[in-house]
DNA sequence: GTAGGGTTAG
């Protein structure tokens, strides 16, 4: 039958009902004839001019609730009336979603299910409380089974939307009514809880699990132990774990790894072994990502050796390795410098048939510009551009950076131009990436602008950005600027560090004020700062240049008693202080020294020590 | 519906 024959039908039906009656019966007829058209005709009929003027909530209600009704004619149905093609769309009230959703559920179109009742908790024009929401639904489903299933959806559904309080709300309903509590949604609700930064709460609500009869596992403590680490709450995490064995809910190889990161990340390697060793008691064997962890974290820290230990045992225990295991692996031969076992590697995986990926070529590429190759990074950027694999922020800064280290700022500069016109936003790592290329090649000024001004670019800098800003001041002998830099950081709550403090002393020595450079370095371990073996090269440095060379070997001295060991650049400091001096003797015993500890002296050195030999003594 | 990867300063 056409479709104008149909529209002519169903107007014709349409008219012999009465619309001006209100009452149950006339609505309950004008539902039968609606249902009867949609059984017969379909949906594509309906001419929304007579129906609109028709419909009120109570029809719809009848309409959606007719059991003869198929699926499809009252979902299309539902659809045809809140059309927003239509001269008038009607909004649906939240009965008739919850009876759309309900019959929905019936016939299992569960996806649907869910997407319409996420609607119904997101528009702001029929949303209830979560009470009445779950009431409502309990009452559309008349005491079918389905209505535990559709109220602990509703559960689901806000924790979706991150909606914790109405989530919550749920869950105090389905305990106060009895309803059997699924784990698995509660996951749901703490997952989204901790990606909100809100773990805590996610700690407090575990405690609601436990105490409203859900059966916990060890995955729900896992969420929650994760989320405990990842804020820094250690020994909460701890206290929890030990808490839920007195339950018989042990940790697993995932809890331990949690554990266990979380204490490589903060270098606190005994901590980590002794979970290692937990594990091997406890019989809990390492998976894919305890393995990652580990390869990770000492290649990051420069224990690449004992990462490849890591990645052979790995193999000799059939786990096979992953893009993630190859990517950790590669990034600690890139951060030691040994490009060849990371192209090996790297050939190894595709080998395999893994697909490097933007983190693979970014620590490829990385490595390439730490060591000065930056053809063969380029190379690489052009490799993974061809593959459709993006180049994102990190590895524009890699690159930027490679360029300052190689004294060519300003093409890290041109790079700078190149990403906004990608589109990427230029974050505190390319602002202070450039800022110290600038201070580097001695643009202090262009420096200081590019640190002055990131900030109104809605880039807030950090201890980095004001370390190097402070640099720049030093390094033009403006110690009133740096020390306003100082204060300023200070004031916004930025701690500090050796580098803040070192670069301040530099600044002092190069004006020959020992006195406030001492000052600052006491300054700095009061505050609980160590001096590290740049404060102590700075000191040597500026002691000599004012010619108090047996200051500077004090300190040469003190060093090794504070574990801090000499290096090249220390050796130079003090050999050329006494070359300075006269002193050739104590020159060359320090230089044979240098050398016995297998450092490489640079030029510095020999000019200086040539030059000492035609000092005269004072 | 547990847990994982690449970038910065002296």
């Amino acid at each position: 039958m056409p479709i104008q024959n149909r529209q002519k039908k169903l107007v014709s039906t349409l008219q012999t009902v009465k619309p001006s009656t209100s009452s149950s019966k006339s609505n309950q007829d004008v539902a039968e004839k609606i249902s009867e058209t949609l059984i017969t005709l379909g949906c594509k009929s309906l001419p929304s001019t007579y129906l609109l003027h028709l419909l009120n909530p109570e029809v719809i209600q009848l309409v959606l609730s007719n059991p003869l009704l198929r699926t499809k004619s009252y979902l299309d149905f539902f659809n045809f009336l809140q059309w927003k093609g239509s001269t008038s769309p009607y909004q649906h009230d939240i009965s008739a979603y919850l009876t759309l959703i309900y019959r929905l559920f019936k016939d299992r179109r569960f996806a649907l299910a869910k997407h319409l009742l996420n609607s119904v908790v997101i528009n702001e024009d029929i949303k209830c409380t979560a009470t009445v929401t779950a009431s409502l639904l309990e009452n559309v489903c008349d005491g079918s089974w389905i209505r535990a299933k559709l109220v602990d959806m509703l559960f689901r559904v806000y924790s979706d939307n991150r909606k914790f309080g109405e989530a919550l709300e749920t869950f105090e309903y389905m305990k106060n009514n009895g309803f059997k509590i699924d784990e698995r949604s509660c996951i749901i609700y703490l997952l989204a809880l901790k990606r909100s930064n809100q773990v805590k709460s996610a700690f407090r609500f575990l405690r609601k699990m436990l105490e409203a009869g859900v059966e916990v596992s060890v995955r729900s403590m896992t969420i929650v132990v994760d989320g405990l680490c990842k804020i820094g709450e250690i020994e909460t995490a701890k206290g929890l774990m030990d808490e839920m064995a007195g339950r018989g809910i042990k940790p697993n190889v995932a809890t331990y790894n949690c554990l266990m990161g979380t204490y490589l990340k903060q270098g606190a390697f005994e901590e980590a072994t002794k979970v290692r060793n937990l594990m091997e008691q406890k019989g809990v064997a390492y998976n894919i990502l305890t393995y990652t962890i580990l390869i990770d974290r000492f290649s990051s820290c420069g224990k690449v050796g004992e990462a490849e230990r890591l990645f052979q045992e790995m193999h000799q225990k059939g786990i096979i390795a992953d893009i993630y295991v190859y990517t950790a692996l590669i990034n600690g031969h890139c951060r030691a410098g040994d490009m060849k076992r990371a192209f090996i590697l790297f050939d190894e995986l595709t080998e395999r048939g893994l697909s490097p990926n933007a983190h693979t070529y970014g620590s490829i590429i990385n490595g390439l510009c730490k060591v000065g190759n930056l053809e063969a990074a380029q190379m690489l950027v052009d490799e993974m551009q061809s593959k459709g694999i993006n180049v994102n922020e990190v590895i524009f800064n890699s690159l930027m950076n490679g360029y300052c280290r190689e004294g060519l700022v300003d093409e890290a500069l041109k790079l700078q131009v190149v990403m906004e016109k990608k589109g990427l936003k230029l974050d505190v790592f390319t602002y202070n990436t450039i800022a110290s290329g600038l201070c580097k090649a001695k643009r202090t000024n262009e420096a200081k602008r590019l640190l002055i001004t990131m900030e109104e670019r809605d880039v807030t800098p950090n201890k980095l950005s004001f370390t190097t800003l402070i640099d720049a001041y030093c390094k033009e002998g403006d110690l009133l600027g740096a020390k306003r830099v100082f204060h300023e950081m200070e004031k916004k709550g930025v701690k500090p560090n050796a580098a803040t403090y070192n670069a301040l002393i530099y600044g002092y020595c190069r004006k020959g004020n020992l006195k406030e450079a001492y000052k600052l370095r006491d300054e700095m371990e009061m505050n609980g700062i160590a001096a590290d073996i740049y404060t102590y090269t700075t000191l040597i440095h500026g002691n000599c240049m004012v010619r108090k060379v047996d200051e500077a070997w004090e300190l040469f001295h003190e060093m090794p008693k504070r574990g801090l060991q000499h290096n090249a650049v220390t050796y130079t400091a003090i050999i050329s202080g006494f070359s300075k001096e006269g002193r050739s003797d104590e020159a060359f015993r320090l230089y044979d020294e240098m050398i016995e500890a297998g450092l490489k002296p640079d030029d510095t050195v020999y000019s200086s020590l040539v030059g000492s030999l035609h000092t005269v003594k004072p």
